[in-house]
Formats: C-alpha cells, sequence, structure tokens
DNA sequence: TTTTTTACCTACCAATCAAGTATGTTGGTG
DNA sequence: CACCAACATACTTGATTGGTAGGTAAAAAA
C-alpha cells in the first residue's frame, strides 16, 4: 500500500476544515468527531500543516484551526508528498535511494519512472476544493 | 511504497528468464547472479510462479527454470496481483477491509477508487514482452 | 489570577511487514 | 550413489504503522 493513514486523515481533516469554514476557529475535536478519527493522532499530523502555511492555528477558547490557503490552491500532490513523505511507488525512486548498480540494464526502470510520474500527474491535478464540491 | 522487492524481483527474474531463454532449463543460481537478487531470497518467491503456471520448474543436475506462458501473454498487473497481493494503493480498498463507517460521506474515496483504477489500468497495459523488447 | 480550553511536544508501545538468513528436505540426473 | 537444484520452514533484524499517555504552552474567560 502507498498511502497510509497519516495521509489520509491530513486530507480529510483538511477537506472538513474547509467545508465547515465559516471564518471561525474549529477546534480539532469536532473534526475529530465528524471524521471518526482519533484525536490524540491527528493533533500530531496538524503541526506540519500550520508551519507550511495550510492552516491556522490558535490556542485558547475560541481557538482550533482555519484554512489560510483557498483550497483551490492546495493540491492533493503537495499535501501528500508532506505528510507522507514521499510518493514514490518503489524505493529505488525514493529521493534518498542508493543508485541501483543495473540503472542501466534494468527492464523494468522505466516502467517505474513511468508510474510515478503517472501517479504524480494525478494528484497534482487535484485540489482540496474538487474532494468537497 | 507500494510495491515491495517481492513483486519486483518476481517481474525481473521473469524478464531475465524470458530474455535467456533458449529451450532449456535456467537455474535459480545464473538469475540471482545475474540480476544479483539474494538467491535464498527469489526461491521463495518462485514456487507461487510455478504454481500458477508461469514457469516450469526442474529438480536437479540441469533442471532450473523455463517460462512456460508465452511473454506477450503475462501482464504485469497478474503478476504483482500475484506476488504482492493486492495493488490497492490504500487500505480502505483492500478485499479483506473492514467496509468503512464513514463510505457515503467520504471526500476523498472515490479520489482512491479512480487512483486504483488508473494504476491497475496501467499495469494490465503492460506485458512481459513490452519490458524485454 | 486562576481556571478552562485548545494547540503542541515527547516518549512510549504493540503489531505488522520487509527483506532477508539459516537449515534443512525432496526430487531428478549422471 | 553423489550431486544439483527446487522447495519448505523457521528465524532474525530493522523499520513502519497507528496509535496512547502524559505533560507543556498559550490564549481567553471567570
Amino acid at each position: 500500500m502507498m498511502i497510509s493513514t497519516r495521509g489520509r486523515y491530513a486530507l480529510r481533516v483538511l477537506a472538513d476544515l474547509a467545508e465547515h469554514d465559516s471564518g471561525e476557529f474549529i477546534p480539532l475535536k469536532e473534526v475529530a468527531d465528524r471524521q471518526r478519527i482519533s484525536l490524540k493522532y491527528i493533533e500530531r499530523i496538524m503541526p506540519v500543516l500550520t508551519k507550511n502555511g495550510y492552516v491556522l492555528a490558535m490556542h485558547g477558547k475560541g481557538g482550533g484551526y482555519k484554512m489560510l490557503k483557498s483550497p483551490k490552491d492546495c493540491t492533493i500532490g503537495d499535501i501528500l508528498r508532506l505528510t507522507e513523505g514521499s510518493l514514490a511507488p518503489v524505493s529505488c525512486l525514493m529521493q534518498d535511494a542508493a543508485p541501483c548498480p543495473l540503472r542501466e540494464q534494468c527492464r523494468t526502470l522505466s516502467m517505474w519512472e513511468r508510474l510515478d510520474t503517472m501517479i504524480s500527474g494525478f494528484f497534482d491535478g487535484i485540489t482540496l476544493a474538487d474532494l468537497i464540491k
């Protein structure tokens, strides 16, 4: 499997925030209840979205999260790369991968590269706005 | 990551067998040396390919493996599903997955389904013959 | 100023999977 | 029989997944 709960939950939280955006901050507890996701678990996923400008976080009463970017400017590809680390379908294509000694002769490499391109293209062609409409 | 070494090695072994097919049996050791894959590891992957009619196995001296199907009748999709078990990109789409309680409201499900279809289509449209030509 | 509410941080944990190794056994050949 | 090669089983090591527990920091309300 390629996409773990980490990336999938991030998408659902963002979609939920975008969908219920009224200008107010939405506490994570509300989102967790609606999406039936462990509050503690997504608490740990959120900071990376805050740091990268997807949401604004506010402490204390009346606090919570609020979308900062417009949903149509948030591609699924970027969000998944941020939360999953990589979208490469095989380890030979991962950024930190040691260069394969059989690179030149490998009969499968170009297939993996085409797949990788296709998957990235798929995710980069979808935005949060597409998900909630 | 989606495709582990299990499926990737299976493809490389089969491509190697097809490429070096001379009618004789090819011992796995030869393939392992050429492909620089642990012999013991692929030994454990082969039986499923034998049982499913991809290769013919022969014990003893002069034995080894030989392609049984024509490479152009071997789709990558079938080989990967056999060796990897599943090609589903997310757990919600796996065969044994418990039906998600939020199925109807989930804003991401249809995206995963489209991705799944796209990936399957990709792999089902490629055969071993494409890899070795 | 204390309490409440919320985000955030760190450490831990159990289960599973990945990628092998090690050690044999079975079956065919010369 | 000796040898070779496929096949089978058990184990290992390390990483990842999907959390939980417990506490800290900040902001607002009482």
